[in-house]
DNA sequence: TTGATGCTTAGAATATTATCTAAATATCTA
DNA sequence: TAGATATTTAGATAATATTCTAAGCATCAA
């Protein structure tokens, strides 16, 4: 749902995190390492990114890899672009 | 600030609010009436989209007409892309 | 000028979210 | 197997956000 993708971007710490990871993919401690929170917080952020498909986690050992999904953006952006032009997308209320 | 344009994205009624102002240019009564929700809670969520920039606000007599203002979808949609493409961008954080 | 209409602001109640500590689970290593 | 490391889950607390009612301000129309 449209919704959990709005939702998980609205977080500075998140949006961060996804920054991160454009550089590649990254485990749960590395990612926490550049934050001031605790490990537990990292790991609520990494569940709402993970439920909203921005981010895809593979455990390897006793690792879990983060990384980035950016196909869910198509969505956002299509939505973004029908406000722009009047012609495209046609009030579409799928995507609220 | 970027921040506040994600925030004001974060809500569905906002997001409606929007779309509804796809068409063309209303009041503040006329998209009211479009919402099961007091006046009061629809002139708070016009209010975040006024400070996020998303709508620009005009008073004509007793009316306040709204009318949305696409322009700030540019920063989000880069920000985008520059996940999406590891070459633009650069890990620029201003937009944060 | 009085009353009605359109909209916003103030303040309170409720719901949601972010963060923490403590504890649990899983994996690795000696 | 025992202990150490990596991560998540549970439960509590504090901060934010949504919504309401009541009251306020501005404008219109009689």
């Amino acid at each position: 749902m449209v919704n959990k993708v709005w939702k998980a971007l609205d977080d500075p710490t998140r949006r961060r995190i996804l920054e991160l990871l454009r550089e590649g993919p990254l485990n749960a401690g590395e990612l926490g390492a550049r934050f001031n929170m605790t490990g537990a917080s990292m790991s609520h952020h990494l569940n709402l990114l993970a439920d909203a498909e921005l981010v895809e986690r593979e455990k390897r050992g006793q690792f879990v890899i983060y990384e980035l999904n950016t196909t869910v953006f198509q969505g956002l952006m299509e939505w973004m672009l029908s406000l722009k032009d009047k012609t495209k997308g046609e009030s579409d209320e799928s995507n609220t």
